[in-house]
DNA sequence: ATTAAAGATTACCACAATGGTATGCTTTAT
DNA sequence: ATAAAGCATACCATTGTGGTAATCTTTAAT
């Protein structure tokens, strides 16, 4: 398949949410209540995001959740890393370049280059695309200065 | 993680193997000896990637496999897809768009954008560029052009 | 025709990751 | 003081993965 877990998608959701209500804060149960998913589960949502430095959170009475930067400054690679960890599409692509048949093979430094790759897609990739929709066909043919605009963000590959 | 499934890595192992030795056929004990791998593990790796066209086998006694193609014409896509079926980073991103809180959320259609941004990416990438690291650091400049060139390769989206 | 080398098919099982749930603790506005 | 909220931990069922075994079918060589 090649998913994305579905706590990472539902991060994305909950996200999506937050940017709707712009500056007000959501509490969990506003968040459950708005996503349909269950408290326990908004709960371990809300953890990793604010671990992630994706949301702000404050505690207390009247307090409750924002998010901490705009929608075009959340990459969707942060948001895959929070909830599953770096991408390492195979087992060697991670740091400790080994895996059972190392030995065997050549092809871990293969890998490396195109983990990269489509790390740097995925930070190409903002919640505001995921946002609105009209940005999506512009992303297709966005690829040309896709190349250009990658060196300015500066991914951090580990 | 975000990762491969070890059958898929096996895999393009496996092709880079047939690859080495070009019109040469291998039997699956060759290929368990030159890569490490267990011969059951072998055996469903062949069937895989013979089912999915990839490789040609023949049986009986002299039998053996080789690719079906030139390596630059096996897309990574291919293989991935093979081994785990359609690419489909989200449950609603696939043929039936729904997940269980499909209702609350409008974000469907944003994944399709995603999923397909990706599956060209893999679609690009090709058995060829695994194999050779030095079209590696090609690979990153080459995005530039790559718009162009995935109008040719006419993905087919399930 | 026989034989043996090879691939094809089917079924099974152990393990780890995922994801969902429950319980109790800590902070803070009122 | 109190209640509203977030925080932390632990637990468990389900699933997917990946590894293994045993058996059947095809075909080149003799
Ligand atoms: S070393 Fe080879 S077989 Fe092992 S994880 Fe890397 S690519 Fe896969
Ligand atoms: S409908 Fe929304 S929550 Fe469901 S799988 Fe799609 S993106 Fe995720």
């Amino acid at each position: 398949m090649l998913r994305i877990s579905k706590l990472t998608d539902y991060g994305i959701v909950v996200l999506d949410q937050l940017a709707q209500v712009g500056a007000v804060k959501l509490s969990a149960d506003d968040v459950a209540q708005r996503t349909g998913l269950a408290m326990p589960t908004v709960r371990k949502v809300m953890k990793s995001l604010v671990d992630a430095g994706l949301v702000l959170a404050q505690r207390g009475a009247k307090g409750g959740y924002r998010l901490a930067k705009a929608p075009h400054q959340v990459r969707v690679l942060d948001v895959v890393e929070a909830f599953e960890g770096p991408v390492s599409l195979t087992e060697c692509s991670t740091e400790t370049h080994r895996c059972d048949i190392t030995a065997h093979c050549s092809l871990s430094s293969s890998w490396g280059g195109i983990n990269q790759l489509l790390m740097k897609v995925l930070a190409r990739v903002t919640l505001d695309d995921v946002r609105t929709p009209a940005l999506q066909d512009q992303l297709y043919r966005d690829l040309v200065p896709l190349s250009s605009r990658i060196q300015l963000l500066n991914i951090d590959d580990e």
